[in-house]
DNA sequence: ATGGCCTGTTACACAGGA
């Protein structure tokens, strides 16, 4: 690897909706996309024993992975080799605080060429005002925590996954309200701003204004193919991170491929 | 005319996703 390489980074985040389901596209993916040097999957949806590590480490990366039964699962896979891998809330945060919000495995970081690179998968929220949307919440106001007691130890930090919130209206293909719809509610708009307060900034945003860029169709109602798409899946980067940012992009190709993940890749370059 | 899914489970319908 040369220097150059060290001095740039690819980081890429990707809600795979059952890794084993998915694991030619994901395989295949980075094999096309060399450059990535850390890829954030969410929704692995497999306990860790049968994770299919053999396929990733056949590729030469580094897999830590943090699964349950049937639902959610974050993993990171790595060319290099990660530093201080930490897996749930609890990691840094007190049991009190933390509670039953880790039993659900949404939460898993790791330090590549001194950035802390957080993977998240933050609950659905179900229909407002629904007990899981409650979850949401509680999820989103723990997280905050994580965020700030993480931020008194490093300034270089890329938080990213599915966040399960379009933060605009722009990043809804229709300009109708959706004040109602769970993912664009104005308490999950507002608490995700309130949340970017400590010093994150959307990484996309950098780089365009536009409306119309997808990371998530729903798998119902022909969704892709008429472009009914939403951007859920982010990239949030401390100031110094940010402001070196050369790049961040939607790769819209995976989800045209048979028995797609409903989500695509979201890359991000500093 | 326009659309009505996908995944994992101990399944043969359901929960959950978004």
């Amino acid at each position: 690897m040369s220097l150059l390489k060290l001095n740039r980074m690819q980081v890429a985040s990707w809600n795979v909706n059952s890794v084993r389901t998915r694991l030619t596209h994901v395989t295949d993916w980075l094999q096309a996309n060399p450059d990535v040097d850390v890829l954030c999957l969410q929704e692995t949806k497999v306990v860790d024993a049968d994770f299919p590590r053999a396929a990733f480490e056949g590729l030469d990366y580094h897999t830590y992975i943090y699964g349950q039964k049937a639902y959610n699962g974050v993993a990171l896979l790595s060319k290099p080799p990660l530093e201080d891998v930490r897996m749930g809330f609890s990691a840094i945060l007190e049991e009190e605080a933390v509670g039953d919000l880790d039993e659900q495995k949404r939460v898993i970081s790791g330090v590549l060429n001194g950035v802390r690179i957080l993977n998240l998968y933050v609950p659905n929220g179900s229909s407002i005002g629904s007990e899981k949307y409650d979850y949401k919440m509680s999820w989103l106001a723990l997280l905050k925590q994580y965020l700030m007691k993480t931020l008194e130890e490093t300034t270089k930090l890329n938080v990213c996954g599915d966040f399960n919130i379009a933060i605009e209206n722009k990043d809804i293909y229709t300009d109708e309200k959706r004040d109602k719809h769970i993912m664009s509610s104005p308490l999950e708009r507002e608490t995700l701003q309130d949340l970017l307060t400590v010093g994150l900034s959307d990484a996309f945003r950098k780089f365009t204004d536009e409306g119309g860029h997808l990371s998530w169709c729903d798998y119902r109602a022909a969704s892709f193919r008429r472009n009914m798409g939403w951007r859920i899946d982010h990239h949030y980067l401390t100031p110094e991170l940010y402001k070196q940012a050369k790049r961040c992009w939607i790769d819209i190709e995976p989800r045209k491929l048979e028995k797609p993940s409903d989500h695509t890749p979201v890359i991000v370059e500093y």
